[in-house]
DNA sequence: TATTGTACTTAACCTACATCAAGACCATTT
DNA sequence: AAATGGTCTTGATGTAGGTTAAGTACAATA
């Protein structure tokens, strides 16, 4: 076993051995984006579900006008990937760029779909992520229909301290839903 | 086999035979809620997810202010329920009102985990359920911070074009995040 | 029939955030 | 050292939607 970080990823959310765990790793590609590239771009099939061994990717889509809207933001021991478009197969309307040099394990569509018939608990994994993921877009949602963008920034930096260091202040700002302007003039009215 | 409606929506998702579908239907109870009251209160432990066999049921929190913000609104064929509360078995922090006299059939926590074990199949079912709502709540926050109210109303009534009679536009304004009086302005305009 | 309540509308004014435009700061390349 | 480009800030002005406060319309009950 050598993927330390994936093995606590999955211990957290299911029980399992550590030689299923080893059956469940080598499906696993290693992966790595340089800074400022991408890992996925609009039009392509997302091929994989991408863990974050370290570093830092943005999803985002690109709307009518020719804004950029973060999707999200994911660190180390977080998942992400155009969902919709891996489990469709079919092209993505978000793409997904590096903001640090970033390592990461990647899970084809057709090694997560001979997963799920090896090892069955990973059926249950998946639904435990999923649900928790759902839990918090539910919250995402809620919160930015009923809090301020200054409330909210408040929030992330006290989640995430050093995300100013590490994530550009355009991308929190598109993060939160409103313009860079408007995040740098509530960063100085704090 | 009774419930056409959650052996359709179940089918939808995964294949089983009527047996296997039989036992689970065996482990929903029915329920009833009248027109205006609730289902879910806050504080309770959320007992049960809520598959809506007929009606409508509107979740909700209100927050700091007193202002209600609905999170989903359930149609016929919809699950709905306050999954962290479900999950955690901690307090809840939403409302489920009914908005028609509605019928529900209702899973427990309980005979769900023992339908986890029973029915290995079910993982697979709710893995795709949340797949599918983490899907769509993703899809709600891109449009909340990138479309206007008055484009994602449009979009709900030719998604729902009976909705405007079923439920009352006090919750349709709260569900995009704006004032019955926005709302009613946005109508006139168009 | 009168009365109450619920749903919705309209109008005047207000605020959070957007837009447009300019400039400051700092790291990287030439 | 100068030039380039990315990142962030600041200011003036615009706008979608909020707030407050009246309404109107109509269904449900007395």
């Amino acid at each position: 076993m050598t993927q330390e970080l994936l093995y606590k990823n999955f211990k957290s959310k299911i029980s399992l051995t550590e030689e299923e765990f080893c059956l469940i790793e080598s499906k696993f590609e290693p992966g790595f984006i340089k800074k400022k590239k991408d890992f996925l771009r609009v039009g392509e099939i997302a091929n994989s579900m991408v863990f974050i061994n370290k570093g830092i990717l943005r999803s985002y889509k690109t709307d009518s006008k020719g804004n950029e809207n973060v999707i999200q933001i994911a660190l180390e021991d977080y998942w992400i990937g155009d969902l919709y478009s891996f489990l469709s197969r079919t092209p993505s309307t978000m793409a997904i760029e590096a903001l640090e040099d970033t390592e990461v394990l990647l899970l084809s569509f057709y090694n997560l779909e001979r997963l799920y018939l090896d090892v069955p608990i990973m059926e249950r994994f998946f639904r435990k992520l999923y649900e928790r993921a759902y839990v918090t877009a539910q919250d995402r949602i809620n919160s930015t229909l009923s809090v301020s963008a200054e409330q909210r920034y408040l929030e992330i930096i006290k989640a995430h301290p050093d995300i100013n260091k590490r994530v550009p202040l355009i991308h929190i700002a598109s993060y939160l839903g409103i313009t860079p302007e408007s995040l740098s003039r509530i960063r100085k009215n704090i």
